[in-house]
DNA sequence: GAAATAGTGTCTATAAGACAGTATTTT
DNA sequence: AAAATACTGTCTTATAGACACTATTTC
């Protein structure tokens, strides 16, 4: 049982790097799909993913990083490690590991691509491997995180309004907030610096006051001390 | 730019799994260290790990329970994924990825062994591989999640009182908590049921109620809806 | 000025904490 | 009864939410 004998006789793992790359559209949160251009499962729509590469990836955290900005050509979302699943049983080609990540990024990043589609995350999705599942543990990390975070605040645009950002929280969290009280917690986690300049939108009312969030805050996340929710279900 | 001919190039991934088996003495939280039987780090105390086994482990998680079962005796931890660590830097012998896990287990559960020694986390270890910053991340998972989950329940013996369980979650908070309010949060989460009979040890004063974890909490956590924290700081 | 949404002041409701009381044990 | 800790009742304080008011825009 040394480590040499069994390096000889261990069966080859396949180490593989997914990512969902999530967004929020009016119509809901949406979950990036790529179309498949090899076996297995060739032609069916899938995370985006693939081969570790050991001799162009530093880490796992590169590779996703690398298949992010070559498939979807997005290059600088905000990357997160999500958990990492493996086995026997979710790959027909063998025992696998893939280590998931989960990207967020605001609607107009997202730009029309062959093979590429954005399905909502609460359809009921059919999808290769254990693909659904990945993607279900990161819509439920994304929502548990809302609860108490700043993280929803990386699914808007550069610029944006507390309005706009409230209503983003709420779409998360499937519930209503508190305006006073949203705007407290916002002002309390002190993320946000005062951007000049309005809203496109003329509209016939007063426009909101725009903000970008700091940018030490662009990868790191701020905890608010008590969190956003009303309800008292746990998550996670 | 195939799959196949991806396959054929690609190096070796190593691909092992970690264990950070913490428990709660007297003196604060302890790390099961084993003295490593083989290169690289040969004699060096490091994190239970290591290959995983592809005809024996249905998944990381059960390579986990083995590696806990077979190099330390304990069976029925609890378990949790933790995160992976990956990358060309970490192992000498070439890229590799270690899926972490963290365990907690009952002082009592832990028994003297050959090669096996317990180390405060606080202490400035000097461990092999990335195994500090490995043993790092779980015990700011394990504060963290303190903040608002049953989680510490799982350091507790099978039986305890409730005043036990409250210096359990001040060791690992770093701050008294009200007794009041913790009580009062404890009973709002309901994963709790009280146990005939008294503590052994036979003292001058009032004994305390006994309690046990209700069967569907020793695996699953319970989140409690505003957390025990005091403080302000963000975590995790 | 009407309509619409942004932003704020303030009162109310709820949850957390302080504190002191009662309860139960051994010596 | 004294001492020690377990447990609980209740008042105070802190935080969250409701609601109404002011502010700013276009038509």
């Amino acid at each position: 049982m040394s480590l040499h004998s069994e390096g000889k006789n261990v069966t080859q793992i396949i180490c593989t790097v997914d990512v969902v790359l999530l967004t929020l559209q009016p119509q809901g949160l949406q979950v990036a799909l790529l179309q498949r251009e090899h076996e297995p499962y060739r032609g069916a729509y899938a995370l985006p993913g693939g081969f570790i590469h050991p001799q162009e990836d530093a880490n796992a955290r590169a590779a996703a990083m690398r298949m992010l900005r070559d498939k979807t050509g997005i290059a600088m979302p905000y990357l997160e490690q999500l958990a990492s699943f493996s086995g026997i049983a979710r790959d027909p080609r063998g025992w696998s590991v893939s280590i998931a990540y989960y990207a967020l990024v605001a609607a107009s990043v997202i730009q029309a691509q062959a093979g590429l589609r954005w399905a909502d995350v609460d359809a009921n999705l059919e999808l290769p491997f254990d693909h659904k599942q990945i993607v279900d543990t990161a819509v439920a990390r994304l929502r548990s995180k809302s609860q108490y975070s700043s993280l929803p605040c990386h699914l808007m645009e550069e610029v944006f309004s507390l309005p706009q950002l409230q209503r983003v929280y709420e779409t998360l969290l499937g519930e209503e907030i508190n305006k006073v009280s949203f705007r407290r917690k916002i002002t309390e986690m002190a993320i946000l610096q005062e951007v000049e300049g309005q809203t496109d939108e003329r509209s016939a009312h007063r426009p909101a006051q725009l903000y970008r969030l700091k940018p030490e805050f662009r990868q790191q996340l701020q905890m608010s001390a008590r969190g956003f929710r009303l309800g008292h279900d746990g998550a996670n």
